[in-house]
Order: C-alpha cells, then structure tokens, then sequence
DNA sequence: AATGAATGAGACTTCATTCAT
DNA sequence: GATGAATGAAGTCTCATTCAT
C-alpha cells in the first residue's frame, strides 16, 4: 500500500487532479528536481496536504509512477486483443503506431520513463523499472512466440535476442520522437522527421526479412 | 573559448583532475542535480576556484561535455581508420564491439551523454547534442554509403531509414549494459547478460539479413 | 499586492518586528548592501522564512519602502490638515518643523529614501521615487497655490521653480541633520548645530523675502 | 602618505588610468558595492597590484576620493580667481553655472561625493568628507563676507545662515541635474528640465531678493 | 615589482519536512 | 483532516585578500 487510508478515502477527481499535477511535474524534471512547492500550487492544495497522503516524496513518486504504468498497460492490453489473430509483423506495426499515438496523446508517460532510466538517486528505482521492463518484454516475447509457431519467424531465431533488437528499434523510434517534442532544433536524421506512418512501415519491412522465416 | 585563462595555465594533471571529478558528478546525476560542492570537495580545491576556472556551473558542464565527446571522439576515428577496407558488417560489428569497450573503460561518457540528452533545463542543450548527435549520424551513414556502393548493400535501401534501424540496434544495446552497470539488478533481458561478443554477432547477423543485398 | 498571503497573515506584531528590522537594516546600508543575514538574525526567524513572505530581496525592499512612504505621508497629510488657513509662510514653517520632528523621531526613513535616491541598481528604483517625489511636491505646489492665490506670494512668481528652492531648503535642512545622525563629527555648520527651531524660523524669514509679494 | 612608494615611482599615465578605473567604479557604485575585480579588469592590471599600490581596498579609495576632490578644487579656485571683484550675486550666478559645467563634463565626480555622503560603512568618511564640506563653506562664506563688507548684502544677515540657504540652493540644483543623468525618466520637476541657464538666473534672483540688502 | 592562483566567508535562494492550529 | 507557518541544510556565486613565483 503506498497511499494513506487518508488519500484513498479522497473524492476520486481531487485524487486525480493531485496525482495529475504530480505527473506534470515529475515528467518534466525527474524526481530530484521535481518541486512539491510546484505540485501544491499547480493543484491547489496545502503543502502539509502531501505528507498526509503520501509518507514522502518518494513516496509519491511511486505512487504516481504506478499510476503511470497502469495507463500504458491498460492501452496495450486493449491493443494485444484486438489484433489477436493477425500476422506478427502486422502486429508489429500496429504496436509501434500505436506506441506512437500513446506518445502524442500523453507525452508526459514516456518522459517520465525515461528519466526514471536514467536517473541513479531515485528511491525504489529499480523495483518500479522491474515491473514496467519485464511488461514490455514480454509482451514482444509472446508476440513473437505466437508468430515463431505459427511459422512467420525463421524457426532457428534466438527469441529473446530478436526480442531485444524488436524493443531497440521500437523504443527508439519513440525516443526520437520524444526528444523532437523536447526540442525540434535538434537536427535528427531527416528521416525521422518524415511522416510517422511511413516511416513506422519501412522498419517493419526491415524487420520482416531480419527476422521472417524468408524463402 | 569555454575556459578562463587560468585554468588553461593550470598544470595538466590538475585540469585533468577537475576534469575528471567534474565528469564523474555529471555523469552520476546530470548537470541540474550536481552539485559543486561534492565536485571542489571531491578534487579538493576552494569553492571560489571553480569559478576562477569557469564563468559557470553551465561553463563548467559545457568543458566537460566537449571534454567527454572529444575522448569518444577520437576513439571512432581511430576505429573508423583501422576498419577501412573490410566489409561494412564487419566494421559495423567491429563499430559495436568497439563501443562496447569505451563503454566498459569509460562508463562515465554514455551516462553523461544520456542524461544530456533527457535532461530539458541543460544550458546549451541543443548545441552540445547536435554536434555530437550529427557525428554519429556521420559515422554510420558513411559505414553504410560504402557498403552500399560495394554491393554490399541492397541498392533500394534508404540509408537514412537504414542508419536509423543500426543507430537504434546499437544504441540500445549500449544502453542496456550502461543500465546494468547503475543497477545490477534491474533484471534486464536474460540474453543481454550473455557474453557480449556473441550477442554482438548475432545482432549484426539479424541486420546483414535486413539490410544486406541479399542472395 | 507585494507580499504574500503567509505574511498577510501573520500577527500584526510579528509583521511590524519584520518590517522594523528590514528597514533598519535597509536604511542602514541601503540596498545592495543590506544584508538578508543580518536581519533575520536581528528579528529572530529563520532565513527561509523571509522567502515565505516576500518573493524576494527585492520584494522585501519594495515593500519596506512603501510602508516608509505611508508613514511619512500619514504624517503630512495630517499636518496639511491642522494648517489649512493659515499663512503660507507659516504653513512652510510648520511643515519644516514637522519634517524635523519626523526625522528626529524616525530617523531610518529619510535615510532609506536618501539610499533609494543615489544608489543605480535598486530594483523598482524609479517607481518607488516615482510616487514619493511625486507626493512632496505636489504638496508644496498646493501650499504655494494657495498662498498665491491669497495674495501672500508675488503674482509674477514662478510656481514650479519656486516650488524648486522650498523644497531645496527644507530638503538640504533635512539631510543636513540626517548627516548628523549619521556621524555627528562632520563639522558641519555651525549654524546647522543651533537650536532647530530658530534657525527654522530664520530661513522661513528669507524665503518670505525671496517669493512674497510684499514691499 | 596614503600609496606605497611603488605606486608613486610608477609612469604617470599609469597612475591616471588606475585612478581613473577606480573613479568610475566608485562613482558607480560607491565604495562597499564596488568591486576590485571590475576595477582591476577594467584597468588591465594584476589582481595583486593593488595592493602592492595600496594597502586595502579602502586606501585605493582614500587615495581616489582625495584625487577627485582635488579636480574639484582647482576647478573652484580657478572660477574665484576669475570672478573677483564682481558683484556677489554675479558670482554665485558664474559659481552656479561654473558647477553645472563641471557636472556635464565629470559627472562621476558629484555621483563620487554623494554616495560617500550617504553611505555609512565608509572608512575614514569622516575625515574624507570634512575637507570637502569644509571648503565649500569657506568658498561661499567668503563670497558672501566679501558681498556683505560691499554693501550688497543686507547688513543684518546671519551670514553663515545665509550660507547655508546658499549651499542648499546650490547643491539640490546640481542633484536635480545628477539625478536626471541617473534616471532621465525620473518624472522630475518640469522647471528642472528647462534650459539650464534660464534656470540658474532666477534662482539667483530669489537669492538677491531674499539676501539682498533692500530696495 | 608584478603576477595571478588560491582561498573561504558570506551573499541570495530553494527545498523537503515538521507541527501547532 | 487540512492547513500553512517555520525551519535549516544545501545550492550557486562574488569578493577582498594572501602569497609563491
């Protein structure tokens, strides 16, 4: 339990507009250089407030950092059944479009992964990184379990290893398009800055004859 | 000019001293959470002298920074040289291995290259990435163009999109040992944990079926 | 509104002890050199306490010189008040001695508005002169008028420029007491060591003189 | 003797452009405020010099301050010289415009006086200041003794009373203008931003009207 | 005689956390 | 249960002064 009796007992819109500034703030600086003056005043509620809710402010990051996770489980959960059925690749496609659309609609969740990654001093880091880490590889996993089995993927490939160049290729691509939205002076390749939905389409063609089961 | 006068008269294993204690503040918590008290005591120098030497803490990180890209600099060009001449999955191979090294002699230089590039309230942010970003680019379009005229290549490829997928494969797979190194326990990928070398050549092989000219 | 909610609504007495030490300090050494330090330490809260009530240095000083302003102004509107009727000459001559009263009983506002006057990196500086200048002479202007328009002043007289060597006088006399105040071994005039009222009473006589209308 | 006997052996122009330097920098910025950094910066000496010339921060000022009064009184003793035998308020009126030059042309000298006035943790401020006020008294007393022994002046005048009343004059007038160097949008008097000479003669003329011996 | 590197006190400011109301 | 006033450690930066070369 990482909330207070208190905190739980809470009307469920102030709950949500608490751990939303809380988001904010913790996508855009991190942990330690998120401010809880900044929370308190973005939502409007006394800075005492926080330490009844929450034990700390690590507290409250782990909380939100959950908060976080579920809403990308619950997006890709939906995603895996709908286009249960299909070719892999094909699925693959369709995880990566809409990776990106996760990453137009709420930029702050994959901001908050990365400097959750990246940053040492976080309390708790690698127990919450565990749990988010683990979702994402297995999700490709048994996506190309199910595609191995069905003969779509050459039958020699070393899953896990195709898994991780698969997570490369995916999770850069939405870093790149994370780091335009931090700064688009950055000058990255030209090529990722033409339209998503094609470029999305050419890397799983790559993809397609590095991993297919070919001729 | 990035320094005072008086700290390029310093004598060179002082600057490297600073330097190197300076590096490895940044690399452990990035430019907004360093502190320069942990630096000055860390070196054992006078507060004050940091600012005889840099005009800022922001002075301070840019040194460092071109400081770092200078070292990994020289590095791939050197590489670039030694490789030349053999087949452009070799040298990618070769590019990765290499890599690989830097990263386990100088883990510093990935880290504080990657909380460069998440971090948003870095001062010249944009600038010290872009130079660095673009000689990546360089490194790898160069490696494929070659490749490409040699027939190496499949002559339809797009090379940016190509350079994309292999900067993506390579990053990331730098990026995985760099995260093992902050967090042992972060349960990454099993197969990440294999010996290097193999992983590295199984990587190349998935790309020379992706990208090579085929039969 | 220039300072915040939490010192709004701190006991009136704390507010007054605040304000007290912050412009004894400020008249003490004006701005730049006044010392956030040695005020909290004279008033007995702890530093970060000021930043609770002010935004900041600045903040303080504004807020500080304003409530200076409103005493002075409390105390000229009353004596505009009591005097209304009167001789204009005499209305100058009570006006003086009110001024001496002021300064003898408070003597850090006039030094906080001689520090605001020739120091260049006030923040607000010409604001804050602005409304004080603005004030004196607009009263003086009034007393003139009123007296011109009696018939006590030559009606050939410029307004503004004798508005100009009134407040000249009664200025000079003001700051030459402050001087004293300040360091009563500057061997200034001797006259300037007489009675106070005397030589009040002696320069009112030459300004009669000088601006009347009388034979 | 207030300099080491290595400042005095040094080239002259050497000298004056030290002094000069350091002029600038306390006429900006008075004494605690200004910053030896700057001074020495601007002059493009060593940081050590100074105190090699000087034993303290505050002898260089000593040294400066007696520099600049020492310009004002050539000044003044010049314009006495030229003016005798003139009627006295002839001569204020030359002492007034002669004081007016001298402000548009070394402004940083009057900005040099008033903040050593006005600011407290001065050293040796006392001492400094007595000269100075000391011989502008003496400047205008013996005008005023010599007017009154001509007949000009009202015989019953309390001459040091009137010396004062004449300083007040004198000097707020050259603080009007001093403030509109600092601030042109200051919002002073409109009478003071008439051409200055115009100005000046009607002071005189209340001066002659309120000192004067009658008819 | 001149230099300029080194120093540490002290400046302003931010922040997470505690606790009385 | 909620509030918000109080705190002090830690942050970056400036400065006058000392002293070895």
């Amino acid at each position: 339990m990482t909330t207070s009796r208190t905190f739980r007992n809470l009307p469920p819109d102030k709950k949500e507009r608490i751990l939303e500034g809380a988001l904010s703030e913790f996508a855009d600086k991190g942990y330690g250089r998120a401010s809880l003056n900044t929370i308190v005043a973005r939502v409007g509620i006394a800075k005492g407030s926080i330490f009844q809710y929450f034990t700390d402010k690590s507290g409250l990051f782990r909380h939100v950092f959950d908060y976080a996770v579920d809403k990308v489980k619950d997006h890709l959960r939906k995603l895996r059944q709908e286009s249960r059925g299909q070719d892999v690749f094909t699925r693959l496609h369709l995880s990566l479009l809409a990776g990106l659309d996760l990453l137009e609609e709420h930029p702050r969740l994959f901001r908050l992964y990365l400097h959750t990654l990246f940053e040492s001093d976080i309390p708790f880091r690698t127990t919450l990184l565990q749990s988010v880490l683990a979702f994402g590889r297995d999700y490709i996993l048994e996506l190309l379990q199910e595609g191995q089995d069905q003969g779509q993927l050459d039958p020699e490939l070393d899953l896990e290893l195709a898994a991780f160049v698969v997570e490369a290729v995916l999770e850069r691509y939405l870093v790149a398009r994370a780091l335009e939205h931090m700064d688009p002076g950055l000058g990255l390749h030209r090529a990722q800055r033409r339209r998503a939905q094609e470029l999305a389409g050419q890397m799983v063609e790559i993809l397609r004859r590095g991993l297919g089961s070919g001729r």
